[in-house]
DNA sequence: TATGAATGAGCCTTCATTCAT
DNA sequence: AATGAATGAAGGCTCATTCAT
């Protein structure tokens, strides 16, 4: 049945998740993979073609699912500011699914410098990404709320503080500064939108 | 002799730099590193202590350099506008030299979320990128040009938005836009400091 | 039913004859030989012990059927020189047979040097052939077309040259010398059995 | 010092001489190799390309040493007769580097089928065996003693009937008549080139 | 100081075989 | 009777590191 290869498929590529984020893109092995799915070691090339796919396929649904989440959390919301307010809410979640999500996600940054096919992946999470800051945008301006601005570049910037701020409070190490850091992006996406 | 050593680590770095860049941060050889310092296999081996530690002082010396050009360029420069363009000009100082720098800085970033001394060499990078930010933004409040703003967050944004255009602009893989993101960039910035 | 199973062993066999012809002996696999055959992963297993059984039933069976289609060329003939003619022309078949059975064959006399089995199956070809050659023989002793010669190190002989000039036409690995090969494969055992 | 690296080579290439002479040209490992050379694991790979480079250069050497050997052999005789002697008795010099050198043979035969490095490895060694038909059939002409025959196609022939011998004593697996294949081998080249 | 031969751990991948369905 | 998911052994190969020279 379909069905059940899915699972499997969709059991492994939680275990690759979880095992890059606890020992790096280049360093998690196959064997690691599936002991963390807790099968044997040749199921993940029994349902890959290999590495490198369980790792796409990885890299693909994160960015998928994290695009969904933050998408709906915004739909939700009818104010700029409460829109703007629930997008860096969800996107700074938590420390521990940030630091699981950014580890990975680094390590992927990381190797789109060399690989067209994780740039491809992510090229879609980027258009992904500003159609979420052109619905809030539009919505800020039509409020009045937001300066007249390009909204391809404004997402391009919302998601450069983003992903900065990320960063760097992934290089503090310390849990306890995420909602500083939050608090920092949000104050600081505010600043650049509002007139 | 002290001076010769020193003058052989250099010359292991310089070749680790480039090496990095053309293969990655997990994909370079000690071999590779070699043959570009035009060295035998053993020497990176006799200099430093392992691998890690050729990357280390690698890290180490690219952040030291980027800042020092950085320091250098905005004190060369008197009026805040001049500086804050000195500033990024000398960040975005072509796309040659940025995807060198940020394809290795990348595999740092990466790798930096489970190494605490790559942590500690960017913790340092971070404070004198901040140093510059702070000359900038101070100058600018003296002007008036900028608005009231805390330097300690204002140099994060900065920060933030730099790497997270750089990285937008290496996803591209793209050396034509570099000037786009360029532009791009100060625009934000300047958006965001100004009142 | 018994011989519903026949039937599924031959696809079997036949699949793997093709196989065995296009990848190697070593290189083929069980998976190989169930595409092959139309057929399941688990077959070859389920109708044959191992993959070693399968090989096996496969050698038997083309000596087997070379031996029959020589046995039937040479009897339908009445005069030796024809006789000998006939045989040669079933042996040199054509470049496209003549490649796809002594791929396997090779690969099976390479085996055998380790195989008991495979030293069995091939034993009983030698004396097929030999019997082929023997009748040939008699006949030619009879016309007195054919020199007094032991008809067992003639069978030898003969078998020898045909072995040793179809190797040499493999190596060529050109389907457009395979006439020129029989034709001097004719001369040679024509100039050792004449008088 | 290069002398001692080609030394290193010849144990390597001798290890892999026994051990696919024991254990056949697919099942031998590069393990298997190191074993028999009595080094490390690594060592092979670190002096040929690959397990195929190693054994690329032992089929170069053992048909180049074989060849060395038989010319060497008849060029010490005089007469045709005795030319032919001695090729044949270096040919079969004896069943135990009979059976190392066809076991082995077979499976690069066996091989070249499907690797063009190894027939044109082989073309050479047939293009040697050949000049020493040659060299002999001259001879024997020239004392009247051989019949007019087309030196290609009766080096080709000779050619043949020793593989073909060779091949049909291997599968008999008993050492014990070796002397007898050997003395019909000879008989039937006799016939074969005499008037 | 420098070399590069040697080691051996560890990785990805393939695949015969088993077995629950 | 047949499937194909799962296992796990084994192989080729890479490479950081060591060490004799």
């Amino acid at each position: 049945m379909k069905r059940k290869a899915e699972l499997k498929r969709q059991q492994i590529i939680k275990a690759a998740y979880q095992a890059v984020s606890d020992k790096g893109y280049e360093s998690v092995t196959l064997q690691d993979i599936a002991d963390y799915a807790d099968v044997s070691k040749g199921v993940p090339n029994y349902y890959f073609q290999n590495k490198e796919d369980v790792l796409a396929h990885l890299l693909a649904q994160i960015t998928d699912r994290i695009y969904e989440k933050e998408k709906l959390a915004v739909e939700r919301e009818t104010t700029s500011a409460n829109m703007l307010l629930a997008y860096l809410n969800t996107v700074f979640v938590g420390p521990k699914e940030n630091e699981k999500f950014y580890r990975v996600y680094l390590d992927f940054l990381a190797q789109a410098t060399k690989n067209k096919r994780y740039r491809e992946i992510n090229e879609r999470f980027y258009q992904n990404c500003s159609s979420i800051s052109k619905v809030i945008l539009e919505q800020g301006k039509k409020e009045g709320a937001f300066r007249t601005i390009d909204n391809e570049e404004a997402g391009r910037t919302i998601r450069a503080m983003i992903d900065g701020y990320m960063i760097q409070w992934m290089m503090t190490g310390d849990h306890m500064q995420h909602s500083a850091y939050r608090a920092a992006c949000y104050r600081s996406v505010l600043s650049y939108i509002q007139n």
